[in-house]
DNA sequence: CCTCATTTTTAGATCAGTCTAATAAATTGC
DNA sequence: GCAATTTATTAGACTGATCTAAAAATGAGG
């Protein structure tokens, strides 16, 4: 038998932390760096240096000397996969186990690496196959294809009326306080002014009568979308406007660094 | 603050699979042998007199060079924790998820060792606090309690009405074969009789009408209650007769070999 | 194009868990 | 009660993932 090819090679779940680093900093639109790697896994710099060769031999990675890494299309397959993992089951324990969104994060950490194929098509089949994690997050579809969005981080946005798409912070401290005072993916908000020289942010949510004060740093991990003018129309569910399909963007585009 | 006596001291999954192994032998009335873990755990036996040699200074069992090992209080208290994660898993891989109870056994193994206590205890909630798994083994309850049962081994069994109290076989094939005949938990059979000189044993299940034949061996992993004469009575749920409470029987008789 | 600060890699170690091969203790059979 | 067999332990080594400290490459400023 030949099919050796692209059968199911096994790794180790470090392996697959390492990818989906790689990924979410390329999500990011940022070079892969050693030192990046190794600040988002919470290593030291030589730990990355060994893994990363180690990943290239694997096939798993592109990897430069003195420069940093970028997925190969096989790397990148798997790392979306754990993507996938981890936002279904972080949609699974907030829907059918109750768990708070501030919550899932670090549950779906360790399952992600731990479930089967078949548990992850039983919880998909049991959410009906939803299209976003509790954060707003699209989860990538079982092919390993991703939505696209065109969503506006809310510290470049200007005042106006937007609604949250997502929310891009695992920190449970931080999302109970926005839980709390009402800004949640799908919810409304009007951004009423931003404080010159990096000051807060006065936001309206939906929700509340009084103004929420958010910091310029804090505002980087909320994500928006404007809504056109008066919004008094129909609820639109969240999964509403503004998302197309994309084959996975997979251009290993090496960007200039910083974001 | 002195408060580190009792603490949640985190144990690595490995040494999880070697208490839970030593507390099933335990269980089965043997003695823990180096060789006998081995085998349960398939590896070396050097591998595990290192091991037992590290747990017994980490207070979790006794150690007796060319002897064996048995749990200490502490070590049974830990594998009795995961031996509850483990069925309560199974039941909500079956029950939640549509496993079939030839499914469940391999993925509650890696998860036994992934999920939060906070896992456990919402899929408990979700459950209504089973008192079995889908094999009909006993799930401690949360404060490591166990029902004792007194059931009976097919293997011993004189022929009569039974019903099927528990299958201590996690072979997928096996538990295929069985549910096919119609032998899962909470069914009837009678044993119609046993071939003399290890010969097999002919049942009737409750469901089929031709009799089954089972071999001695796999006889041994089947265990029934005796139905009192004739079972005509209102159906009784499988939960039902037959089962007392203790507080988890810690003897740590050295008992004679081979079983 | 040289120097300094930064980033990265190399070198050498450690730890957990495992193995094989060699040795030693225990048990069993006359 | 001694030899043979079985069971267990010791010795030595390996792998994967990590660390620290030292050396080397990069790149920025003059």
């Amino acid at each position: 038998m030949a099919a050796e090819s692209q059968g199911k090679k096994t790794v180790s779940s470090t392996v697959e932390d390492y990818l989906k680093v790689v990924l979410k900093i390329e999500d990011m639109k940022q070079r892969a760096s050693t030192s990046r790697v190794a600040r988002h896994l919470d290593v030291a710099d030589a730990t990355v240096t060994d893994m990363l060769r180690k990943l290239k031999k694997a096939g798993l990675l592109e990897y430069k000397p003195y420069y940093g890494a970028a997925l190969t299309p096989k790397g990148r397959r798997m790392a979306v996969r754990i993507l996938r993992r981890h936002r279904l089951l972080e949609m699974f324990l907030h829907q059918v186990l109750g768990y708070g969104w501030e919550q899932v994060h670090q549950e779906a950490e360790r399952l992600e690496h731990a479930v089967s194929d078949l548990f992850i098509s039983r919880i998909d089949a049991l959410l009906d196959f939803p299209a976003q994690d509790p954060h707003g997050e699209t989860i990538p579809d079982a092919r390993g294809f991703r939505q696209v969005e065109d969503d506006l981080c809310l510290a470049e946005a200007e005042p106006g009326s937007y609604s949250v798409r997502k929310v891009t912070n695992s920190d449970p401290e931080f999302l109970a306080y926005l839980d709390k005072v009402g800004l949640r993916p799908a919810t409304r908000l009007s951004l009423q002014e931003k404080a010159p020289f990096q000051g807060p942010l006065k936001l309206l949510p939906q929700s509340g009568r009084e103004p929420v004060y958010l910091g310029l740093e804090a505002s980087r991990s909320i994500f928006v979308l404007p809504l056109k003018d008066r919004p008094r129309a129909p609820e639109s569910d969240a999964d509403g406007p503004a998302s197309r399909m994309a084959g996975d963007h997979s251009g290993r585009g090496r960007e200039k660094e910083e974001g």
